[in-house]
DNA sequence: ACTTGCTTCTCACGTTACGTGAGGATTTAT
DNA sequence: ATAAATCCTCACGTAACGTGAGAAGCAAGT
């Protein structure tokens, strides 16, 4: 009941290292109730209760430091204080959801196939964590509604067009020393630009108008998959693709048979 | 395009402090394209895209430690890499949802009385914490379904039964300096006694049953917001209130009428 | 050439809550 | 008394930078 415990006992039952006692000891948060002359420290229930405050105050997240503080204060507002410590902690954990919904969009790309680009991956994902600034950033070019409407999709349609998207870019790097005329590049391109349109209605237009504006000022917000030489390239074989396309368009507008 | 950037343009660039770069520097991670003879530092756009990659993969939770291995290794098992950071992230959430749910509980007590004792605030902060261990714990002494029971109430009654047991443990703490035959107190202890007996049907016995246990060996796993004094108090209380309550009883039992 | 002013450089200590020895003193058990 | 535990006090290590301190580099104006 009223024993004296010594470090190694009290240790024992509070499941705290005794490391941990030294160091509350020297933070001055937990002083042993009795200290022998040459230093051996004793502690007893009294102190057993201070260290469950010290633990359960630990647990809410409050650094060692504040309590101290608190120990110390008369008043304190308790109140004030967790709504505080709740609204840090849902940060935290909203901060952590995110990271999770990352993970789980890349697995879901990754599991099938299991080497990818790693320039496509780190693009992958940092489209994800900036969703909310590319918004924002997307926002100044194209209309605001269908910026929502892009990322309001439903959960499975997004990751099947990341999918796409990924397996298209993949593609496309693979056959980067082909000319941008060939057939197959073109196809892909086409492939690619469908997806475009998926998300974005029938503007073509809009991907140019983008590639076309001035960034020099601004923080790189994100960049493609794609090397230098290889946005040339795709440039290229955009410019080839559109021009085809605009004839194919021709000629659909005018002579219904080719 | 091919420019050279000093370490403030790139910096500024890239939403970067100079400071990390130095340290990513120092760490090898990303060293600069360029160092001039006095030791200046240039980057380029190749640079611009390592550090994205950095900056991916921390967004994942990544240690530079573990980014460094990554850009080391020839191979990387990027599902299982994946996958297992995932979990480190659903147990970081998790985690802190008990946290969060504490605080909500603690807060929801709290909201009217500004108010509280601290011992009967660290022990119902301990309670919440412990609630798993102490499930397993009390398994060991009351039934198994009942301990199940007990803990799988509706989130509101939980919450209304804390708010009571703090209310009367709040109360009993201020009338410790009384007789514990006053009527007042036997008033409170009857009171707590139906609260437990809500959680527990009618079986009184197991409040005994439980204060009888042996616990000298094991690791302290709670302990109530009273001091050793207020304890015994209560100790003689509770006998007093289970005589009267006895007498009563084989008064119903006997004749109904008194 | 000199001064002003801005940028960058390299130490190097501070942060948080302990973990992990090192080397010596003390207490307990035999 | 001697061996075996236990405990003591330094004191450095951790992760990812922040924050000066003091000195040097660099472009521009006088």
């Amino acid at each position: 009941m009223g024993e004296n415990y010594s470090i190694g006992e009290f240790s024992k039952k509070t499941a705290t290292t005794i490391r941990t006692l030294h160091y509350y000891d020297e933070l001055g948060l937990l002083k042993p109730s009795y200290v022998s002359e040459k230093g051996r420290r004793y502690y007893t229930d009294k102190d057993f209760i201070t260290l469950q405050r010290i633990l359960a105050l630990k647990f809410l997240g409050y650094s060692l430091e504040q309590i101290k503080e608190f120990f110390q204060k008369k008043t304190w507002d308790l109140m004030h204080s967790l709504s505080f410590q709740r609204n840090e902690m849902v940060q935290k954990k909203e901060q952590i959801e995110n990271v999770i919904k990352a993970l789980d969009r890349a697995l879901h790309i990754v599991e099938d196939r299991n080497e990818i680009e790693p320039s496509v991956f780190i693009t992958l994902i940092n489209t994800i964590q900036m969703e909310n600034e590319q918004k924002e950033w997307l926002k100044g070019y194209i209309d605001k509604d269908l910026v929502e409407e892009i990322y309001s999709l439903p959960e499975n349609e997004q990751l099947e067009l990341e999918k796409k998207w990924v397996e298209l870019s993949t593609e496309l790097k693979k056959l980067a020393d082909l000319d941008h005329e060939d057939d197959r590049v073109q196809v892909l391109i086409g492939d690619m630009m469908s997806l475009v349109n998926d998300l974005t209605g029938d503007d073509l237009a809009f991907v140019q108008e983008i590639s076309d504006k001035e960034v020099e000022d601004e923080i790189w917000l994100f960049h493609s998959p794609f090397t230098a030489e290889e946005e040339e390239w795709m440039a290229n074989a955009l410019d080839t693709y559109l021009k085809r396309k605009g004839v194919h368009l021709n000629n659909e507008d005018g002579t219904k048979e080719s």
